[in-house]
Formats: structure tokens, C-alpha cells, sequence
DNA sequence: ACAGTTACGCTACGGGTCGTATCGAAAGCG
DNA sequence: CGCTTTCGATACGACCCGTAGCGTAACTGT
């Protein structure tokens, strides 16, 4: 998880794997009672039965804390492979949305995010830790509905690179503003619609059937 | 920009209007040289040249300071009525970018929402001073490209608001996605691609003009 | 078994920010 | 000139930060 790959130091005492553990769990359970800006991480520490002093051995600080904290959570995100591009794209939609819904997902992600605006390191682990980890899906999915046909073989690899770096902008995007700034659940409707877009474009969208 | 509209208290010495002016302009050149965790309310005072006391009688604390001052920077924005959807969504979307990129802007903003994950009444505020706000914009670029007939007409009221909230979350948070995680700049060409998806959808969307 | 090395728990510390209280002076209104 | 409200200044206890020091625990190689 940090910077110990396998077997860096084969002397003294090893670190305890499952203060590791304790300390993400802990920190996630935090988040949920007190928030981003209320989180201490004496209280981390506390609520994880270790000393302070080895919370701060481990990270840096809030910020790094949380990004590991909170990038487990998108983990268990998988493609739906069910048949259609349409439905891969609400599978993946309803499970992202269902992971932002949770209150340790939502307050913690926003505001590491936040304070990266200002924090090259951060963003960097921020990508590698949850961002580019998660861009598989939309790799996957695209591959899936070019095999089926629903989409055209691109052969250029920069183009193809950008294109799915915009796609992932997009879905997660909208997501992202749906759930944490306008503040609306993503409905399976919400998600068709989002679906409806991505392949047929605004003016082709004839209204969804009333519900 | 608070609760006292026009005239509600006709006795004793007013509130000073420069104050205001000078406390939120204060607070924007504090998210630009401290970001947000550093920002501290006696400095803000300090640089405002206001007593601490006079801070806290007219905001209730940090998130509702920054979310007045970062809410001021998206008035701006307007349609540039450029004769097409596709250009429409690209100006709007280029404008957008370009405030999201001030770090003021940047820093605040996302801040403030991941406190409002636990605060119903800061996302209240937040979407009364921003988001609504800014959603004319969707309004006004759909009733021009319906009167250019590039988008159906929509009787039903219901759909159409559905309609606009979602095509608001995608721009919004697509531009949202690219700026903050995604941290990589907000091209024409992204822009380009963007609105090209909105109106033709993925298969349609032939590669770009390499460049 | 023993020395060497590293992690751990505990406690304590100076420094900084918070949000509030208090007070006298200033600014408007009748 | 009285009344009301705001303003500036200062002081305060409470809390959290991040680090240092120390003795103990765990593991390794000879």
C-alpha cells in the first residue's frame, strides 16, 4: 500500500499488517461519524488501538490517510458484462453511484481531492491510487462493444487514448455532480438517460417512457 | 448576499457594505495563497482589515464565508450565442474550464461540497448560490437550438426538467472531472469532443483531425 | 542464546487555531 | 441628545497538531 513493496527491510521488528488494516477501517468509520473536517487523527488512532506516533510512521498526513482509505472502497467496481453497451454503461453507472453514496466515500474523496487542487504529490497518488485503477472499466466495456460491433475499431492509439480518457471524464463526472453537487440519487431512469446520450447523442433522444 | 434583503433593521449603525466586498475578496486571495486547509478565519480578518468579530456575526464559520466568495466568480458566465448547439456547448464549456481553473475557484469550491456531504443546510446554500444559478445556462442553449429546430420541442414539463438537470450533471461534470481529478487541461479539442458526443454519441463519433 | 535492528505504546510538549466574551468607541435614527 | 446596533481590540479556555523521548516488544542473523 505505501512505499515497503515485499521485502525492503529483512532486519528488525516487521511492520504489523494488521494495524494497517485497523488504521483504513478506523479511518473509514471516522468518516462517517465526524466528516472530513472533523476527523482527527488522534482519534483515528484511538478508534484503530494503535499509538499516534504509528499512525504518523506510515503517512504523512489527513490527506495521504484518506486517499488510502477511501481508494479500497472503489475496488470491488466491475464490469456487468451483460450484453449490451447500453447496459454495461448503467451496470457500471448504479455501482459507481451506489460507492459515492456512502457517506465515507462521499466526504472523504471530495476533500482530498480538494486540497490536490494545491498538492502535486497528492494528485499523483490520488491517480494512481483510484483514478487510472478504475479506468479499466471504461477499457473493458469499449472493448467489448467493439467486439459486438456497437462500436467502431480505432487503430490510432493516441486517439484512442483520448477518447477513453474523455469518456471516463464524462461518466464519472456526471456521477460525481449528480450525487455530490446537485445532490439527487442516481435513479436506474437517471442512469438510462445517461446511457441514452452516450449512444444516441441529445437530439435523438426521444423522452424515456413516463415512471 | 445574506439574510438581511433590503431594509430590516431601520435603526442603529449599518452594516458596513465595504466589509462585505473587502471580507470576500479577502477570502479568495487566502484560497489562492494558503488553499483551503491552511485558511484561517483570523487571517482573512487580518487581511480584510476587520476585526475578527466582525467575521463571525455575518458567516456562521469557514464553508459559508467561502461558498459567498467562490459563488461571485461563476456569475460570469454567459451563453455565447454562437448559432449552433455544438458551438454553444463549447463556449459555455471553455468558460466554465476557465474559472474552474483559478485556484480559488478550484480549492473552494470542491471543499466546500465535501463539507456539504454532511451539512443539508450548506448544500442548500450551495445550490441556491451556484448550481441553480448556473443552470439557466442549460435553459437558454436548449430553447435556442429548439427555435434553430437542432432539438425536439418538449411539452411535457416533467421530462424537460428531468432533461436539463441531467445534461447540466454531464457538462458540468464532465468539465468538473477533467479540471479536478482527472487534472489535465481543458483543450478546444477536448471541448470539441465533448460536444460532440452530446449531439452525435460515442458510434457516430468519428475520430477528430489529428492535432 | 545474544546482540543488533526496527516497530510499538505511552507520555509530554510548544505552537497554532478555534469560537466566544467583554468592553469602549463609533455611526446612524428619532 | 438618548437609543440601538455595529465595530475594533483584546483575552480566554479548549482543542488538535506534529514531534520528541523513552522503555518495551518482535524478529533476524551468527
Amino acid at each position: 500500500m505505501q512505499s515497503r513493496s515485499s521485502a525492503a527491510h529483512a532486519t528488525g521488528r516487521p511492520r504489523s499488517a494488521a494495524a494497517d488494516a485497523a488504521i483504513l477501517e478506523a479511518t473509514r468509520a471516522a468518516l462517517v461519524e465526524l466528516g472530513w473536517s472533523k476527523l482527527t487523527l488522534g482519534d483515528v488512532a484511538t478508534r484503530a488501538g494503535v499509538a499516534k506516533t504509528t499512525l504518523y510512521r506510515r503517512w504523512a498526513g489527513k490527506n495521504e490517510l484518506v486517499v488510502d482509505a477511501v481508494a479500497e472502497l472503489f475496488d470491488e467496481l466491475e464490469l456487468p458484462d451483460s450484453g449490451s453497451l447500453a447496459a454495461d454503461i448503467e451496470g457500471v453507472v448504479l455501482q459507481f453511484a451506489a460507492i459515492l453514496d456512502r457517506p465515507e466515500a462521499k466526504s472523504g474523496l471530495m476533500a482530498v481531492v480538494a486540497e490536490a487542487t494545491r498538492d502535486g504529490a497528492l494528485r499523483a497518488r490520488i491517480r494512481a491510487s483510484i483514478v487510472d485503477r478504475q479506468k479499466r472499466l471504461v477499457l473493458e466495456g469499449r472493448a467489448h462493444a467493439q467486439a459486438r460491433g456497437e462500436l467502431p475499431a480505432e487503430d490510432d492509439p493516441g486517439t484512442a487514448s483520448r477518447a477513453v480518457d474523455l469518456i471516463f471524464d464524462v461518466v464519472a463526472g456526471a456521477v460525481l455532480h449528480r450525487t455530490l453537487v446537485s445532490a439527487e440519487p442516481v435513479t436506474e431512469d437517471w442512469a438510462c438517460g445517461l446511457a441514452q446520450i452516450l449512444l444516441q447523442g441529445l437530439p435523438e433522444s426521444a423522452p424515456p417512457p413516463p415512471g
